[in-house]
DNA sequence: TGTACATCAGTGAACGCGCGTTCACTGATGTAC
DNA sequence: TGTACATCAGTGAACGCGCGTTCACTGATGTAC
């Protein structure tokens, strides 16, 4: 049952989209290509359809991802502090699924397809390009550690709020105090 | 063929050592028992005399590893300057079996048993008491902040090396100096 | 000290299950005449 | 505009494979007498 251009290609976004959600929220390793199809309303063949792997769809779903972010935080103006304290807010560190994508593979991808890597790599250097900008011109190469600091807080916040969910904020709030301190 | 009681313990170390290793370097979801128990010299069912499961195995590697890392730092006295150097060492990013569990899991601890997640706990805490000590008491409150910026930054630094060392190099800089530039 | 037996770490075949991927088939869409 | 046919997104059964776990069995160790 053919179906028309237009819907195709819409359902070859949604499970980009749904592969976006999924992977970040159960991780790489943590979902197959089943719950996924399942997940966009689709079987799994109709995904080979679309993408040759797995490892493809991962990747792109790491650029969709990474991209996504980056509107989000662009969308509107937003100072610097208001963008640390919006990526170190405890709902921020609840919500995987719809969270930063940098965080939430923050130990992973190094271990993925070198296609996903690339989409990683693309995602950090642009959000590090913006906060730069933000940045008087002779601190700009804080960029970078801003970023690292940022998705170590919330990984590790997210590792330790099951047995420790104090600790867990204690961590939030040290980084952010800690960047703020900055300068 | 039954063993000595002292071969039997000392295959049980062995176990707990090198799923500690294979897990750091492929990660939680990315070795198996089989694996594990072969790389100890063992079959699998051996494994499971002396573990219910393979969580069980994984939080008791976790335990494992965040000690012998808290070892590692401590058994000789390093002042935080030298720890933050080694810590972002490049040799240090390169080395994942050998290196900090508490990076090499930054992002996967969240879904795994609990248990896994109360090893990673008690990992961080000690090491981030150590680092209290060596602050001036007024900034005790950073070390969870700092401990957060260089997981941050090894787990980073990782995941674009691939596709970008010179970035990735960047990345472990970056947080250096920033660490450094802490009053 | 020597003998008989219970213990239990370790082996390896087997289990059901879910994984990623392939493929023959379907049938509405889109196109050529 | 109407008809004939090629296209191809999507379906669902089937593939081999490796996963975590179970279990009947082995045989040296450790113990009781």
């Amino acid at each position: 049952m053919k179906i028309t251009k237009e819907k195709a290609a819409e359902n070859r976004q949604t499970l980009v989209e749904t592969a976006a959600r999924l992977f970040r929220e159960k991780g790489m390793d943590g979902v197959g290509v089943a719950e996924i199809s399942k997940a966009a309303g689709l079987t799994h063949g109709a995904l080979y359809a679309h993408f040759p792997s797995k490892d493809a769809l991962a990747a792109e779903a790491m650029q969709f991802s990474t991209r996504a972010a980056y509107g989000k935080v662009t969308e509107r103006p937003v100072t610097l502090p208001e963008l640390i304290a919006f990526y170190l807010a405890p709902q921020q560190r609840d919500n995987l699924a719809d969270g930063c994508p940098l965080a939430a593979a923050a130990s992973e991808v190094a271990r993925q397809d070198a296609a996903v890597g690339a989409g990683y790599t693309a995602g950090l250097r642009q959000m590090a390009d913006y906060i730069a900008q933000q940045l008087p011109p002779e601190q700009r190469g804080r960029a970078l550690g801003i970023m690292a600091a940022l998705i170590g807080a919330v990984g590790v916040s997210r590792n330790v709020y099951k047995s420790d969910p104090e600790l867990a904020n204690e961590v939030l709030e040290s980084v952010h105090s800690m960047l703020l301190s900055l300068n």
